[in-house]
DNA sequence: CGACCAGACGCAACATTGTTGCAATAACTT
DNA sequence: AAGTTATTGCAACAATGTTGCGTCTGGTCG
């Protein structure tokens, strides 16, 4: 079985805070993140709003399975959720990337521009810290190649993996 | 559907060498790869043998797809294939990888070790690349973290997924 | 306000990748 | 040649993600 927990403490914690980036940001009201929907040109529906709210109050990027457990009961449907999220993707609102076992985690866009700087991905927990570092220069590529982004990734064992398991 | 087309001739063309790594290499004799194989301490089956000399003849890294296809008509069962494909890669006879799509990729490990250069990843058709450049020092983590590896990724489109959509 | 309708939703069914349990087989050892 | 035990093949399962389609509703306009 799949062990996909989030380090959601852990993440925000102050004693990271030197190297991490992203810090906790204050949740923000309904009206401003329909309003922010609504920009887009789309429906401010209730399941976008409470994805995009319950993103932007996340420490730390959410999988699909982690965003059906917090919305708990009164569950959106689980191929809307899907949907909502690669919308929000697809709008610029949130980000989705790929955790160290190979499933997408979303995040809140507005909070900070993850083609910044570096990540730490964790090969236990999966989750995926933002670093404060900023990534290095693209080499040269091959003819005939276009580039759109690039990923400087760091893999290891998060500070609450080592801890847990020592 | 997915679509996972691995781009066999373009990877190895010349055009590309200048900044390619890894160029092809001459296609081993079974018993060389047997007695690869024994050497680990594990028996050299025919599965792994058959697949171990996929992969090192192979120009790119491949998927458990990409190997049940090529080995064609007396294909060896699927399971069997993951873990041949598993116990190559914690043997270290072979590395396994993640794709654009969040497929695993293997390749021969002895062709050269992936860790000492950049990978262009395509979007499209989640082929991987190696490229000549090394990749930049990692930054330093914040306390507890342990490395175990670092990723530098480009992303973009091959020169074979460019020049088909154009 | 009430009707309208493109866009969003919910449901059911499906696809792909990867894993687990277990009995049967065969690679190496003696 | 027989014995041991790693490896195989099969069937069933699990997790993530997608597609099709009929229903509903958010935002608009009369
Ligand atoms: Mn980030
Ligand atoms: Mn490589
Ligand atoms: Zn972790
Ligand atoms: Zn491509």
């Amino acid at each position: 079985m799949l062990r996909l927990v989030v380090s959601y403490a852990l993440i925000s914690r102050p004693t990271l805070a030197g190297t991490l980036a992203l810090p906790f940001q204050p949740s923000p009201s309904v009206d401003a993140v329909a309003e922010q929907i609504r920009r887009t040109g789309a429906r401010a529906t209730p399941a976008r709003i409470r994805v995009l709210q319950l993103l932007r109050d996340a420490p730390a990027a959410l999988t699909h399975n982690e965003i059906e457990s917090a919305l708990g009961a009164r569950a959106i449907d689980r191929v809307t959720l899907y949907r909502v999220l690669d919308w929000l993707a697809e709008s610029g609102l949130a980000h989705k990337n790929t955790d160290a076992h190979r499933v997408y985690r979303f995040s809140a866009a507005a909070a900070g521009e993850h083609l910044t700087h570096v990540h730490f991905r964790c090969e236990d927990c999966g989750g995926v810290f933002c670093l404060a570092a900023a990534p290095p220069a693209a080499p040269a590529l091959p003819l005939g190649f276009s580039l759109s982004r690039v990923d400087f990734d760091l893999r290891g064992r998060c500070a609450g993996c080592c801890a847990a398991s020592s």
